[in-house]
RNA sequence: UCCCCGAUAGCUCAGUCGGUAGAGCAGAUGGCUGUUAACCAUCGAGUCGCAGGUUCGAGUCCUGCUCGGGGAGCCA
């Protein structure tokens, strides 16, 4: 299929292929739209390097098999690159071979005009052949390696946690449950529960819901590390920012207390943004023309600002001031709610802020404990439009508090042993945060469903494909 | 899980007061000497989401269900 001797579209659009080599070009692609007439055609090629497609021009119609050629066509075309006349395009290729390797059947759901996101999601098969989902997934990619490449420039090692575990990260979320057992004959014990014993890992078992404890682990003896990989929440909730499986970035660093972590969040989230600016240059275009206009000056600006700082009681103060009505009255000791940190962002500071020291019963039971008794070293980023992107926290190091936080909480001390040895056997400050990444994706494209910057999104209800 | 909105041709949608289905695009056929969502002409295309009900008559009104969207809660 000549596949190591062909020429990618991508680098015949941004002129990365030299004139000597113009003569003799093979390319291999979909076809988007075919404009026929007697003595002279064009195809449009799309080959998914770039969201630019390659204009084919075709000399003598007929004796190339145009009949069988139509939008969603797989062919391979052989000739010669030219500069074009035309004005959508500065390069073209003249084809004199054209081959089909795939037709198409007249029922083909994908069109040149615009489809609605909802229908797209039905058949997310073959959306990625779109203009917007070619775009997301070339975007998703980048951001992906541009994670990794922040971490590791920082010095962080990548870890891999579990995705089956027996700990459920308390208060994280529902989990899916993971099992051998046969469903229609379960082992029952003799006061009706279920013989978890005589399951695949002798005990109850489930998706991981946040790799966050075993980051921990390892944060306590590599330093500071990352995790970047799938999650799972069986939660029901049906929100157009909520997704059943979802990656999330997860950094724990060890000798690190909160106001070290927070410049580490404002300065990540900068240079994410800065790198989709200078790196997924076409993509920021795409989604500043055609998904929300004035993108690219939201995060220009976002990266010349300093992010906004309060406590929580800070919070609730302006809240109580605010010249506001909110349908969930404002008092300490209260959740924010997300028009409560709507208001924060949007209109009191108009930029990035982050909210620290939250009172510890609204918060999980790892927090560190501060010395009011009340409030615990948490912080949540809320950026504005998205609301909270970021949430973290300075983990609980003292032995004796966290047991007795644990113990006033009635959880299970036997099954979280391992994570209290941390504190017995040479404790050390440390934090660490969580990032949704399809929440950062949206956020910086303003793409405004999870749907459709996940190519296979699972929802309550929907795991199609 | 709760509140609101929606479902009509392959797609996007219109359908008035309840009177028996319509446009653009897509598809097929033909035409056109450089097009850019090409253009022009002709043709085919429908269990009006599903199940009941009201009525002489339901795409239209009522009830239930299914699916989709927006918002809330929960969170990342």
């Amino acid at each position: 299929m000549d596949y190591f001797s062909r020429t990618r579209v991508k680098d015949i659009i941004y002129g990365n292929v030299r004139e000597e080599d113009y003569r003799d070009i093979t390319v291999l692609g979909w076809v988007r739209t075919k404009r026929v007439s007697s003595n002279i055609a064009f195809i449009e090629l799309n080959d998914g390097s770039s969201l630019k497609n390659l204009q084919i021009v075709v000399l003598e119609p007929d004796k190339f098999p145009l009949d069988r050629i139509s939008t969603g066509s797989s062919i391979k075309v052989k000739g010669y690159l030219e500069a074009s006349p035309g004005a959508e395009q500065s390069v073209e290729m003249k084809a004199e071979e054209i081959i089909i390797v795939g037709e198409v059947t007249p029922d083909y759901p994908l069109q040149k005009k615009r489809h609605s996101f909802e229908f797209l999601r039905e058949i997310a098969h073959l959306r990625p052949r779109t203009n917007t989902f070619g775009v997301v997934n070339r975007f998703r990619s980048k951001m992906a390696y541009a994670i990794h490449k922040y971490f590791q420039e920082q010095g962080f090692y990548y870890i891999h946690t579990p995705i089956i575990t027996t700990s459920d990260a308390e208060g994280a979320g529902e989990m899916f449950r993971v099992t051998t057992l046969d469903l229609y004959n379960l082992p029952i014990l003799e006061d009706g529960r279920i013989n978890f014993k005589e399951d695949f890992f002798g005990q109850e078992a489930g998706l991981t819901v946040s790799g966050q404890l075993e980051a921990e682990v390892l944060a306590c003896a590599i330093g500071d590390v990352y995790t970047f990989g799938p999650t799972f929440r069986a939660e029901n909730s049906n929100t157009s920012r909520h997704a059943s499986e979802f990656w999330m970035i997860e950094p724990e660093m060890a000798f690190c207390e909160l106001e070290e972590m927070m410049d580490i969040i404002e300065d990540f989230l900068k240079y994410l943004f800065r790198y989709a600016l200078e790196n997924a240059e076409e993509e920021m275009q795409f989604f500043n023309q055609w998904i929300d206009k004035g993108r690219i000056k939201i995060l220009e600006d976002i990266i010349d600002a300093e992010f906004g700082r309060i406590t929580y009681t800070e919070a609730i103060e302006i809240l109580e001031k605010a010249d506001e009505k909110f349908e969930f009255p404002v008092k300490w000791g209260i959740d924010l709610q997300s028009e409560h940190e709507r208001y924060l962002t949007e209109k009191y500071f108009k930029k990035p802020i982050m909210v620290t020291d939250y009172p510890k019963d609204i918060k999980a039971f790892y927090m560190r404990l501060n010395d009011d008794n009340k409030t615990v070293r948490a912080v949540d980023c809320l950026v504005p439009q998205v609301g909270e992107i970021v949430g973290g926290s300075q983990r609980e190091e003292r032995y004796d508090v966290l047991l007795a936080r644990m113990k006033e909480l009635g959880m299970d001390i036997e099954n979280y042993q391992w994570f209290l040895d941390l504190r017995k056997y040479g404790s050390v400050p440390h934090a660490g945060f969580g990032l949704g990444f399809e929440r950062i994706l949206m956020y910086i494209s303003g793409m405004s469903n999870i749907r459709d910057v996940i190519p296979f999104p699972r929802t309550p209800g929907n795991a199609r494909f």
